[in-house]
RNA sequence: GGCCCCAUCGUCUAACGGUUAGGACGGGAGCUUUUCAAGCUCUAAAUCGGAGUUCGAUUCUCCGUGGGGUCACCA
């Protein structure tokens, strides 16, 4: 058994995509699990869509999810180098190697002159198929005209996919397509075949788009005398109402506006794991090392599926519950807050929250009584009994907690809660959870003595008994 | 249009050819409860249609329908 190489091979075009993510995140896993290699190479054949910065931003993203390369441009290894654009000479050998078989030709016409043999193909209502113009007789190629693979034998292809299973395509599939632009780069189809062969890659994640250009890169396996890798096709994302690809449009982000809007890598890693694969129980929350272990290219999904923002949320939670009370608060903003009392909130937000956006929004909003004290109304206090009675209960929990010292939710609920009992808990729990916290929604009041201790408790409930004396 | 791929609750999905078609998210109801969350319990909700093979089809075959992909000097 040969060792397991995947890859993940973005173009630098600027974004790094949930659907790319999951690709990678995929040949990440495979290759995690079978204890072999993952390559990142960047495929920057495009110099016209290629966009500043995209590199650092590409590994950014996936090291942010946790994936991490064990080649790559940064780490090199030993296939080096990992970008396209510097490895020209390798594909220039490969090209003379296969002009030296007969398998590639100049292509000896004006792209205006393809063109119309395009449109009458259009008119005629046949597949366009540049083969059926090859040249009669082949010119030396001196670089400034594109260079075309010669199809060596035209067939039916039939090949094994590790997800979809048995996959074929017809002849029309196949044609003598460029190998190296007038501007010397490589294609996509010329390029990641030789890196692929160089680099030992041996299992292809991709998505479905590549099913019908497979044959064209197994002819030009055949042609070079290499064994293809396996092809593991993967489904498509599928944006809001499930008929077309996530786009931008249907909100599509970029892997990164998900730690900007507070989610943990951790969460849509283990999301983004089952979006098109599943695992065999009903357990639904993975860490990174289970995900690998139970990873399987077998049970990946042969259609698409939809991206499911609210389940994102439920599985974030998931994850921001099982940090520790310091990492939690780590994630948060905590400028200009006592930091103390943030730590006292981590609870409450690991029940609120299902993002650090939330969670921070929460800290300024609902939580903010923890903080400081609000402005109380007379109407909101006295909403449950009258002025008089409201006060007098009052009175009663101001000394029921006054001998407390720095008491627990618990131990302030066990002096406290049979009062309520005997008065009855509405008109006397209301009054004092709003006058602690002077908001609507807050956490119940036995928490909010714990957190804000005695003293500015009590300092709270006066100010409550001096408006309904009023 | 040619070629190719796909099809189970609203969504993500499970189910050696034999299950009351299961789970999760979301929804609904209830419990808990001082409010808001959280938690717990219950619940509604699906095999695209038609043939065929079979004792038996979500599962295998064919046709149809629907959706998607691809036909570049983009990847």
């Amino acid at each position: 058994m040969t060792k397991v190489v995947t890859r993940f091979a973005p173009s630098p075009t600027g974004f790094m995509h949930v659907g790319g993510a999951r690709t990678a995140l995929y040949a990440w896993l495979y290759a995690k699990k079978h204890g072999g290699t993952f390559i990142l190479r960047i495929e920057d054949t495009d110099k016209e869509r290629e966009v500043e910065g995209s590199i650092p931003h590409i590994m950014e993203s996936l090291s942010w999810l946790g994936l991490t390369w064990n080649e790559g441009p940064d780490v090199g290894g030993a296939h080096a180098p990992y970008i396209q654009s510097e490895r020209l000479a390798l594909y220039k050998t490969y090209a003379e190697k296969l002009i030296a078989a007969g398998h590639a030709y100049p292509d000896p016409y004006t792209s205006e002159e393809v063109e119309v043999f395009r449109k009458s193909a259009e008119v005629e209502k046949r597949p366009f198929l540049f083969r059926n113009h090859r040249p009669e007789t082949v010119a030396v190629w001196d670089g400034t005209k594109p260079l075309r693979f010669k199809v060596p034998t035209i067939k039916r292809y039939v090949w094994q996919d590790a997800v979809r299973g048995e996959l074929s395509a017809g002849e029309e599939a196949l044609d003598d397509f460029i190998l190296i632009k007038s501007d010397g780069y490589p294609t996509y189809n010329f390029a990641h075949v030789v890196d692929d062969i160089e680099m030992g890659v041996t299992h292809v994640m991709r998505g479905e788009e590549f099913i019908s250009s497979t044959p064209k890169f197994l002819a030009l396996h055949e042609a070079l005398g290499v064994t293809p890798p396996v092809f593991a096709t993967l489904p498509p994302i599928l944006g809001e109402g499930g008929h077309k690809k996530l786009s931008k449009r249907d909100g599509a982000k970029d892997l990164l506006d998900y730690r900007a809007d507070g989610y943990l890598p951790q969460a849509l890693m283990n999301f983004l794991a089952l979006l098109g694969w599943h695992p065999t129980g009903t357990e639904e929350f993975f860490a990174a090392d289970a995900l690998a272990d139970a990873f399987e290219l077998e049970r990946v999904q042969k259609s698409g599926a939809m991206f499911d923002d609210e389940k994102l949320l439920h599985i974030n939670q998931h994850w921001m519950r099982t940090l520790s009370d310091s990492d939690f608060v780590s994630h948060m903003d905590t400028a200009g807050k006592d930091e103390a009392v943030v730590l006292h909130a981590v609870s409450l937000l690991k029940d609120r929250a299902k993002t650090f956006v939330e969670a921070n929004a929460m800290l300024s909003g609902e939580l903010a009584c923890l903080f400081a004290a609000s402005v109380l109304t007379k109407e909101l206090l006295v909403a449950k009994e009258s002025a008089d009675v409201t006060a007098e209960y009052l009175s009663q929990v101001l000394d029921i907690i006054r001998p407390l010292v720095a008491p627990s939710a618990e131990e302030v609920k066990a002096v406290v809660m049979p009062y309520a009992d005997d008065k009855g808990r509405a008109a006397v729990l209301w009054p004092l959870r709003y006058a602690l916290s002077g908001q609507e929604r807050s956490p119940d009041p036995f928490t909010l003595i714990a957190i804000l201790g005695v003293a500015e408790s009590v300092a709270r409930i006066e100010t409550a008994l001096g408006i309904l004396h009023k």
